[in-house]
DNA sequence: CGATACCAAGCAAGCGCTTGGTTTGTAAAC
DNA sequence: GTTTACAAACCAAGCGCTTGCTTGGTATCG
C-alpha cells in the first residue's frame, strides 16, 4: 500500500523472505528488540520489555518466536544479511580498490551508526548471550560478509598501498568502527559519516 | 613471606591500598568475577557462580561486597588504576612522540592480551550493566587515562607525523585494540605481542 | 468455519540478597 | 600457658521477587 521511499537493496531482501518487513508485526518487533538488546543487553531484557515495546502481552510474543534467543537470533541473521548485500552493492559501484576500500568503510559506519545501527550493535556485542549452534550458524554467514573485506585488503596490499597484513588489518578495522557506536554521534554535526570515512583513510595513510 | 617475583608497580599500588593483592581473598574474588564476567558476560554469572569459584558460599560474598554491582565496579576500578599506572610507566621510558606511541600501543594490548586481560575486557565491554552513578565514577578514572594518550598523539601530529584527528584516532584505536582480544591468540605463536604492535604501527603508516 | 493473533493467569525455576548462628584467628587478661 | 573476649569469616536455609515460558480461552477476519 503506502509505498514509502525504500532501499532497493532492502526491498528485493523483503521480497525473497529474507528480511522482515520493518512494517509487519515481525518486522517491527525485531526493530524494537534490537533496539532494547542495545540499549541494555540482551540478559537486562525481558520479555514483558519486548512485549510492551510493541503493545502486546508477554505471552503473546511466543506465537512469532519459540524462544526469546529466536528474537536475538533473528536480529542477528536478517542484519547480516542486510549488510553483506549493501556490502556488495557499494564494493561492485568502485573502481579503484583504494575506492572500494573506502566504499566499505562508510558501507560499514552507516551500518552502525544509521538506521541499522541497533541491530548492528546487538550482532556485535550479545553473539555471547547465543548458543553453541547459534553462534556456529551466524558465524557462517559473517564468513561471507568478511571475505569482501579481504579480498580488497588484498587488492590494495599487491599495488603497494597497504604495507600491513589484510588479516590483521580487517581486524582492527573491525573493532575500531563497531567501537563508533560507543561515541560518534552523526547528529552532533561535528563530523559527518564522510568525515569520518577520511579520517579513518587518512589514518592508514591513504587519504 | 613468600615474595615471588610481582611487578614492582603493582607492588606500590598493592600497598597504598589502591589495588586488592591476588593473594588475598578479596583479591582472588576479584580475578575469579575477572575471568566470569568476561567469559559469561556480568548479567549470566550468579553470585552463586561467583562464591563456588572461591570456594564459600553465596551468602558469604556478601560479607565482602555490598552487592554484586560493588563486585562489577571494584573489578573495573582496580583494573584502572593499574593500567594507568602501567601507561604512565610505559610512557615516561619511552623518548621520543613515535616511540612513545608504540610503548602506549604495546602496554594496552599486553593488558587486554595478558594476564589482567579478563579484568580488561570486563572494563571494556560490561560497562553497560553499571548503575548511572558507579557509571560516572568510572567515567572519571578513564580520563586521567585517555589524557596519556591524546597528549602523545598531539606530539605525534605537531611534528607532522600524524595527520588524523588525534581525538578521532584515539577512539579508533581504543576500538581497535580491545577488539584483539575476540580474535587474538599470543599463545598460538603466529603473531606476537610486538609483532601485532608494529602491525599498528605499520598500518598508521608509522613503522 | 478455520486460521491467526492475541489476552489473562500463572507455573516452575532461578535470581540477588538476608538472616541467625557457628567456626576461626588473634591478642589481651589472668 | 591457659583462659577469655571479640571480631572477622563463613555456613545453612530460605525469603521475596523476577524470569522465560505455558496454558486455555477469546476476538478478529477472510
Amino acid at each position: 500500500m503506502c509505498n514509502v521511499k525504500r532501499n532497493p537493496i532492502l526491498q528485493s531482501l523483503i521480497d525473497d523472505n529474507l528480511v522482515s518487513d520493518p512494517a509487519s508485526a515481525r518486522g517491527r518487533l525485531l526493530k524494537e528488540a534490537a533496539r532494547l538488546f542495545r540499549d541494555k543487553g540482551y540478559e537486562r531484557t525481558t520479555v514483558r520489555d519486548l512485549a510492551a515495546a510493541v503493545g502486546i502481552q508477554s505471552g503473546s510474543l511466543f506465537h512469532h518466536f519459540r524462544s526469546k534467543e529466536e528474537i536475538l537470533k533473528a536480529v542477528m541473521v536478517e542484519t547480516i544479511r542486510l549488510n553483506t548485500a549493501l556490502m556488495q552493492a557499494a564494493v561492485s559501484a568502485a573502481d579503484t580498490p583504494r575506492d572500494r576500500l573506502r566504499a566499505l568503510i562508510r558501507t560499514e559506519l552507516e551500518s552502525i551508526n544509521g538506521r541499522t545501527g541497533e541491530a548492528m550493535a546487538v550482532l556485535v556485542y550479545e553473539w555471547r548471550s547465543l548458543s553453541e549452534p547459534a553462534r556456529t550458524e551466524i558465524l557462517a554467514l559473517r564468513e561471507i560478509y568478511e571475505g569482501l573485506w579481504l579480498e580488497v585488503l588484498r587488492q590494495l596490499r599487491s599495488q603497494g598501498d597497504l604495507a600491513a597484513d589484510p588479516f590483521v588489518v580487517r581486524r582492527l578495522l573491525t573493532g575500531a568502527l563497531s567501537w563508533t557506536i560507543t561515541w560518534y554521534r552523526p547528529e552532533r554535526g561535528e563530523l559527518s559519516l564522510d568525515g569520518l570515512t577520511e579520517q579513518v583513510m587518512t589514518m592508514m595513510g591513504l587519504s
